[in-house]
Parts: C-alpha cells; sequence; structure tokens
DNA sequence: GCGACAG
DNA sequence: ATCTTGTCGC
C-alpha cells in the first residue's frame, strides 16, 4: 500500500483555480529535475531478468464512466507484469488545461493504496515539467508521495521543440525549452519531443513528450522512455495501464457496485 | 478581445 | 478522455 508523503499536497478539487496554481507553484519549489533514483537508469530495460534487485516500473493510466474514474496501476519487474490494480473514483471537476491532476490525482492516489508493491518509479500519461508552473499531473503526484516519476504526453501542452518533430526517424529527440507561458527562465529544457516510433510511409505518427515529473532529469527520462519502448508508440508500462484501464472499465460498466479490485480477487 | 491549451 | 464501422494497406 502506497500512501502520500506530502499530504498538503493531495490535490484537492474543491479549492478554486488561485488555490490550486498557488499550489503547483509550491509543488514546483518542491521538485527535483535532477536524477535521485533508487536504481541505475542506464540499465534497465524490458528484457531485464527480474531477479530481486531489478527495478520496479509502474505505468498509471485512467479511463473513464459518466462521472466517474477509473484508475489502472501496472508493475513491471523488467519485462515480468508482478502487479497490477484498479480504482473507481467518483470526479468532481471537468477537465481543465493546467489543472488535469485536480481531476484525475484523486483517482491515482485512490488506485496506489491498493498496491501491495512499492515502484521505484512512475510512468504518468501527461506531462511533468512541460506545464505552465513546471507542475504537471507527473510532476504533483512525483512530489506527493516522493517517487521518481515521469510523464508522457501525446501532445505538447506548452514550452517550444527546439526543432520541428514532422516526420522524425524512430529514436530522434530534440529539447522542448520554456517559452512566455511558462513559469521558468526562457530557454530553461523542460522536457523532450521523443518519437519512439516511425513508419517509412504514412500515417506519419506524431512524437511523444517527455517530461521530469520528479527526481529525474530530462535527458534520463527520456532515455528511461526510450529503454522502456516495446513494438508500440507508447512505454510498455503505459500502454499496459491503458489496455487494463480500459478492461476495468468494461467490468465497471458491467456492474454498478464495483469500487476496485486486484487481480487476485 | 484574441490566442491556446496534457487528459 | 469519449462517442464509433468499416476500410485501406503492410
Amino acid at each position: 500500500m502506497v500512501t502520500p508523503v506530502r499530504p498538503e499536497f493531495l490535490p484537492d478539487p474543491a479549492l478554486d483555480r488561485e488555490a490550486m496554481e498557488a499550489l503547483q507553484c509550491d509543488i514546483a519549489a518542491a521538485a527535483t529535475f535532477a536524477d535521485d533514483l533508487p536504481f541505475d537508469a542506464a540499465s534497465v530495460g524490458l528484457d531485464d531478468d527480474p531477479s530481486a534487485d531489478t527495478p520496479l516500473l509502474a505505468g498509471v493510466d485512467q479511463a473513464f464512466l459518466d462521472d466517474r474514474a477509473v484508475s489502472a496501476v501496472v508493475v513491471l519487474r523488467g519485462g515480468e507484469v508482478v502487479e497490477r490494480s484498479y480504482a473507481v473514483t467518483e470526479l468532481s471537476i471537468p477537465y481543465i488545461p493546467g489543472l488535469l491532476a485536480f481531476r484525475e490525482g484523486g483517482p491515482i492516489v485512490d488506485a496506489l493504496a491498493t498496491l501491495e508493491t512499492d515502484p521505484d518509479l512512475y510512468v504518468f500519461d501527461g506531462s511533468g515539467r512541460i506545464h505552465f508552473r513546471q507542475a504537471g499531473i507527473a510532476t504533483h503526484v512525483g512530489v506527493l508521495f516522493d517517487a521518481p516519476a515521469i510523464g508522457v504526453a501525446k501532445s505538447l501542452l506548452c514550452g517550444t521543440p527546439d526543432e520541428t518533430t514532422n516526420g522524425r526517424p524512430a529514436g530522434w529527440r530534440t529539447a522542448i525549452r520554456a517559452d512566455e507561458r511558462v513559469d521558468a527562465p526562457a530557454g530553461t529544457i523542460v522536457g523532450h519531443a521523443f518519437q519512439s516510433r516511425q513508419y517509412d510511409s504514412s500515417p506519419v505518427i506524431n512524437p511523444l513528450y517527455v517530461s521530469p515529473g520528479h527526481r529525474v532529469s530530462a535527458d534520463t527520462a527520456t532515455d528511461l522512455v526510450a529503454a522502456l519502448g516495446g513494438d508500440y508508440k507508447l512505454p510498455e508500462p503505459t500502454r499496459l495501464a491503458d489496455a487494463y484501464a480500459d478492461e476495468a472499465k468494461r467490468v465497471v460498466a458491467a456492474d454498478r457496485a464495483d469500487d476496485g479490485r486486484t487481480d487476485d480477487d
């Protein structure tokens, strides 16, 4: 069972917009955008032996049903899934660009509370430092649990790429720098555009936008996403969590009283 | 007023 | 994110 280490940063949806933004500034100030991992990032891979000292990597993603969120977590050790679980949570506020963590943070906290393992790194769907106040959902949740976290978004929220991102080959990356919309010195590298997959012909695949959430640098965050890539665009932890959230959503849709369950049930 | 915006 | 069949192509 994973519980918040900094409860003062719990994403309370009852706060007004200004209070939410002020909290995000505090979170950004408490975040570490430098490497501070309990394992060697350079030696992580999906083909690692699932031995005892192999880091536990968690993918987190949500699916929605009416006014409820189905938040799923899939934990991997090497290329092996060691745990999957999810929680169903009532949603209280709509999606507002820049305030995603206040809509999905609660559901994520609920999902992590059901874990039996204690992940060494979390991969979230959405941005981390690539955010107006450098406090995207990956940073918010990472700081809340004081755990290493990475944000992987499918589109760019803010910031400017160093180079055009169209039609790049797999493995290509370019820096995303803070612009006028980001609360950081102009030019600060807040993440990377990373082309995880690409076909020789159409359809052209857009890059992923990777950014540090907490306790990781932009370079290492992208290195890790590259190392966790399988045969699809999204890194494996995220892709598996996405699929599991969808699977759980179907179960929930068929059973009105479901509050969340684990594979063991 | 206009622009611009993760999931 | 979600609503959604078939269809084009490797």
